[in-house]
DNA sequence: GGTAGACCTGGACGC
DNA sequence: GCGTCCAGGTCTACC
């Protein structure tokens, strides 16, 4: 099954889905001309969808041979995950007097690469806190081994979660070395396990809690994360949503707003008081009001600027 | 409201 | 090979 998206122009394909590191990250992939991803669909399907450039858009594909409503949630699933309807020509016209964003609009710069489910942005966000980006991809790809899943398990319904549990595999013995491809979980299949599982074999450490805390709440009805994809709020109110989650932080929650489209903050960590610092103030230290200050005349777009920005010294 | 210490892991480094 | 130190955000207790 192949199709067709379009998207609202400029639009490129490379540019979304280099944006920044989760095509590194579990069910995500490279291939050789676009992108491959382990989707679970609310059938219980597991399907790989390869998706990859097209004239004015998008190309999704999958192997399977899927029913026509398989097809129309797939074509949601990835217009949300390349963003193909956002619309940033505002950033554009502010960023054509910028000889350090001028290229943004030619290069078609601006939309960020997100995961079908807030969900999963969320967890990905909180296992990228405190770690090395070599730990992130660790810890993203053990949920998906231990959580997902099977990309040939066509038999669970849509509230199940993986007909055969790698921890079991874990108990018996070595995983294989060839491990096979999973769907990144369910709330509800991490919910039912414990942190000390989380600890001991997905060794997300502290971050254990956190994960199976908000995969509890979400499981058991007390939280509606997917709303706050296509709720209208203003930034402060989703700020505060989301600064209610356990683990979710300052940057966290400006990363998360950034994969919403809100882009009036910048996810400030260590890298960008580095790039900050050289930029602007010779390599001294500084904290996050210089950051904040060095963008605050974006406004709206301050989390875009901060992005895309063409960094003297980033080597 | 601001600050210090704890959290956990992996990598770098010295021995 | 082993032990030690450090980097990476967030939480909690305390002032």
């Amino acid at each position: 099954m192949k199709r067709t998206l379009s998207a609202r122009p400029p639009f490129s394909f490379r540019a979304v889905a280099d944006s920044h590191g989760w095509r590194q990250l579990a069910p995500f992939s490279g291939d050789a001309d676009g992108l491959s991803y382990i989707a679970r669909l609310s059938t219980g399907r597991v399907t790989v969808l390869h998706l990859a450039a097209a004239p004015d858009g998008a190309q999704i594909e999958s192997a399977d041979a899927l029913a026509e409503g398989e097809q129309a949630e797939i074509a949601t699933m990835a217009g949300w995950m390349l963003g193909l309807d956002q619309d940033l020509s505002a950033f554009y016209a502010a960023a054509q007097h910028e000889p350090k964003l001028a290229q943004v609009a030619e290069r078609a710069q601006g939309r960020l690469l997100r995961s079908p489910t807030l969900f999963e942005d969320v967890v990905k966000t909180i296992l990228t806190t405190n770690t090395t980006w070599s730990g992130t991809i660790r810890m993203v790809q053990a949920l998906v081994d231990l959580f997902g899943a099977q990309l040939d398990d066509v038999s669970s319904g849509p509230l199940e979660g993986p007909s055969s549990s790698p921890l079991d595999e874990l108990a018996s013995g070595p995983l294989p070395a060839e491990p096979v491809r999973r769907a990144f979980p369910l709330p509800k299949s991490i919910a039912q396990t414990d942190v000390e599982t989380l600890r001991r074999d997905a060794r997300l450490g502290y971050r254990a809690p956190y994960v199976l805390e908000l995969a509890r709440r979400i499981d058991s009805g007390t939280l509606d994360l997917e709303a706050l994809k296509t709720a209208e709020l203003p930034t402060d109110e989703l700020r505060k949503r989301l600064r209610a989650i356990k683990g979710v932080g300052p940057y966290a929650v400006a990363n998360l707003l950034m994969l919403l489209g809100h882009y009036d903050a910048i996810p400030i960590d260590s890298w960008a008081l580095t790039l900050v610092s050289k930029e602007w103030h010779g390599g001294a230290a500084i904290g996050p009001a210089e950051v904040e200050a060095a963008f605050a005349h974006w406004g709206q777009f301050k989390g875009l600027a901060y992005w895309f920005w063409e960094w003297s010294n980033a080597g």
